[in-house]
DNA sequence: ATAAAAATAAACCAATCGGTCTAATTCCGT
DNA sequence: ACGGAATTAGACCGATTGGTTTATTTTTAT
């Protein structure tokens, strides 16, 4: 049967408190209340909030690595296109999302990069397995002639995500995707061969 | 005479204290500390600390816009030239700055652009008048052929900007330049005529 | 000189912060 | 069935949060 809670709903709850609100801004006490679960379970499971925190990027990171991954596989498009209808996606997810969060890792990396070193080690992490994932997505674009080859395939990987992560400043203060758009056009006539 | 302190000291703390440590994770009374000024003074120049906010954001800015002109305005080297030189710059700040903040309208509007509509709106306008100055730069690379007229001088000027904002998140989390100059590099090439 | 206005100063407020503690309950291995 | 361990439950803690209040001092306008 197992006991009450556990902890992946708590980590999935945090995720989706903490994404739109940030971590300074949200306190233990809201996400007992949303998780539904009395405080002596959260430090049952967690040593404190930045060991809360730590984990929830991993859980998300990892998760988002598992989703990743099994979007390029299932692509039936060539490398660019996969690329381009990938971002597309991300950018129609933070529609759909009224542009409230943008991406966890980005946002907490920002808030709490330079404040808590473990934290910023976390998001680097999930991070860079992002990164391998779609370096490897760009180098069969490498290998067919339709990427550049100007740059290292991870350089590129780096250049898309990291780009993408710029336009989310633009997306909350204007809720709008429209430069998000404009940014994906650009980057993928940029590093089209 | 005037009284014993005035606004733009505490803006300048406002955006010191701020910068490093972000908007939530920030109280008034280190503020207060920070800028040696009691409590009831605060409140008779701001209204509130969202006011307060809102007042770092559009100091920041226009001192900043100002800078900007500045630089463009004295640089003697052609205009593709001044922008890498402009970017390199602002690398070079972060590093003496130990990678602690980034941009302060960015990683604003990145934590609380979507909970405070006015927060949201005074990084966007401040934002957009750093980019109308830096567009002008960008037209006058393409007016002489040294930049790319595949997009408009303020679709260039916005995605150079926002691809270095994209970079913070690297450089926090990293603690390095490393990324920040690969992506000048890439950029500046995609970017050339 | 004087009165109104602005600024200074800090005590004070309810609410919330992250975290601790003790007790009761539930689960699991034997 | 039973004992130990894990989990649940929430009252409680000191510190801090953003903000208010009241009194005093300083500046400015008349």
């Amino acid at each position: 049967m197992g006991y009450k809670h556990n902890k992946e709903e708590i980590l999935e709850v945090g995720y989706q408190v903490i994404r739109k609100n940030g971590y300074h801004h949200v306190g233990i006490n809201q996400i007992l209340k949303e998780a539904g679960i009395p405080k002596g379970s959260f430090y049952n499971f967690f040593e404190s909030k930045e060991d809360f925190a730590k984990q929830v990027i991993t859980h998300y990171g990892q998760n988002n690595t598992i989703w990743l991954t099994s979007y390029f596989n299932e692509s039936k498009e060539t490398p660019l296109k996969t690329l381009r209808s990938f971002y597309g996606l991300l950018i129609q997810y933070n529609e759909e999302d009224d542009y409230a969060s943008g991406c966890l890792i980005n946002s907490m990396g920002n808030e709490t990069g330079r404040l808590y070193d473990d934290l910023a080690d976390a998001s680097n992490t999930q991070f860079s397995e992002w990164i391998d994932v779609i370096a490897q997505v760009v180098q069969k674009g490498q290998e067919i002639g339709e990427i550049t080859k100007k740059f290292t395939a991870s350089e590129i990987a780096e250049y898309l995500h990291l780009g993408m992560y710029g336009t989310f400043f633009k997306m909350k203060v204007t809720r709008s995707r429209a430069y998000m758009d404009t940014w994906l056009e650009m980057t993928i006539n940029f590093i089209k061969a």
